[in-house]
DNA sequence: AAACGCTGTTCGGCAATAGCGAACGGAGGA
DNA sequence: TCCTCCGTTCGCTATTGCCGAACAGCGTTT
């Protein structure tokens, strides 16, 4: 492990969560460094455009070539280049609106976003992240994580974003046990109050999860039955499709697996 | 300078670049640097999600982090929060499809894209980047830069996207005259045939500029007289606007002064 | 008005650490 | 079965990143 460089991406991180930017004052005390230290991470990453200074105050921010290669991720994206045509497919047969999802860390972050067609002004959420527990992407992908891998999340922090947030690792637990059983997980107001969502995992070529797709919505529109049994159907096999386009030669081998065990 | 983040940086060049993806040994030979040492600075910049490795093919990839960072990138930035309003405006009062962008090293950076109203598929084009002088956005930002800076573009590698790309130095140097005096810079198929943009610059409270704002489009719609006239009015004012916003006191303050020298 | 406290920045020396050559384990092809 | 290529690990060397101290500029305070 490189010292400087893990420090570096320590720098972006607390870059792009002070909104206003920061200083080298501050940087070199998030860190735990020497202002120094802190001056010459930054100046170089300064000189690639991964941060950009502001001339007038001092203060750092992040820096366009960010968005560059965050673009370049998504363009050489798998799952994201092949759940285009789907999730347009699925947005309009659930009219709603279509977000397709990966894990990174402890947190879904969303790659692809289609917009609900009859929809009014709606803000596009690519890039857009948020704790797994809290949403239906998350869920679907972690109920079929190895074990390992879903017990280091379920150990991991579990915050509250709202009183309907389910916080609690056993309950958790048991809800990705439903979501095994069901084939789609099913989310009510734990992101944010009102909304809802509900999503199904997606598979490749070796039988993992590589991500998930699900509409998201107002929960009266979603889940309200028998709108909710019609979505969650339409999810299911839209992700299924989506698998066999990545190479999952069987859908749901991995269920079936766990289940003999 | 610190080498070792430099070097990192230039992974995330060479891994953007090449679609899919690259090993050790091909990053370590674009670097110059022995094996062992690409390898470490690959398994850092794993470790903080910045690139992910296919567990099949052992190859390397960009990573999620890098969306997230990228998504940051755009939230905390001042010209972009504020465009959004006015893109929407300016998208309405033309019918057409609305860009703002920044200038990163050499190149047009697309930082919020405004679909068309009446429009059908549209893709999105956030992120996406191409040579300064072969966009409207991009020329008219560079007809407002210091003249160092301006030089170190002009002197810059030009390189042609299409027979009707500006290569020539000075050629280029008198259409941005003729922007600094109209107000607003256009493009011909010079980025792609066929599409052609109007695009005026947006000034801070400091008088440099910031970005810019125009419409895109194909060039039957754009730069057919009178629509063109009106078009170009239309973006000017908007950029105008946009520019109050950000504390540019009075507009073309720069340009009075460029003048007068 | 002048001294203070706060920035971001530069310099030089010490030693931690990044970088390299060489060797290892495994996968794929001939 | 051999060979070749891959990604990976090990341990030594000196390069290089790191820190303490000092500098310049600015806003506020006294």
């Amino acid at each position: 492990m490189v010292q400087s460089v893990a420090r570096a991406i320590e720098i972006l991180r607390v870059l792009g969560s002070s909104a206003r930017g920061a200083g080298v004052t501050e940087v070199a005390e998030r860190l735990g460094v020497a202002k120094p230290t802190a001056h010459a991470l930054l100046r170089t990453l300064e000189a690639g455009q991964l941060v950009s200074q502001d001339h007038e105050t001092g203060k750092y921010r992040l820096g366009p070539a960010l968005l560059e290669l965050g673009n370049a991720y998504l363009e050489t994206h798998e799952l994201r280049v092949r759940s285009v045509a789907w999730a347009d497919g699925l947005a309009n047969r659930a009219n709603e609106a279509v977000w397709v999802g990966v894990l990174s860390r402890d947190h879904l972050l969303v790659v692809h976003h289609a917009f609900r067609p009859e929809g009014a002004v709606q803000i596009l959420e690519v890039g857009a992240v948020l704790p797994w527990h809290t949403s239906a992407l998350g869920k679907a992908i972690a109920a079929h994580l190895p074990e390992l891998a879903l017990a280091t999340l379920l150990n991991g922090p579990l915050p509250a974003l709202t009183g309907a947030t389910i916080t609690d690792p056993h309950a958790l637990s048991g809800q990705l046990e439903t979501v095994r059983s069901s084939g789609y997980a099913v989310e009510d107001g734990e992101a944010a109050i009102g909304d809802a969502g509900i999503a199904a995992p997606v598979f490749d070529h070796t039988g993992d999860p590589v991500g998930a797709i699900g509409v998201v919505g107002p929960v009266e529109r979603l889940l309200d039955a028998p709108t909710r049994d019609a979505l969650a159907v339409a999810v299911r096999e839209t992700a299924r499709h989506l698998s066999r386009d990545l190479g999952a030669s069987r859908p749901a081998a991995r269920r079936w697996v766990a289940a003999a065990s």
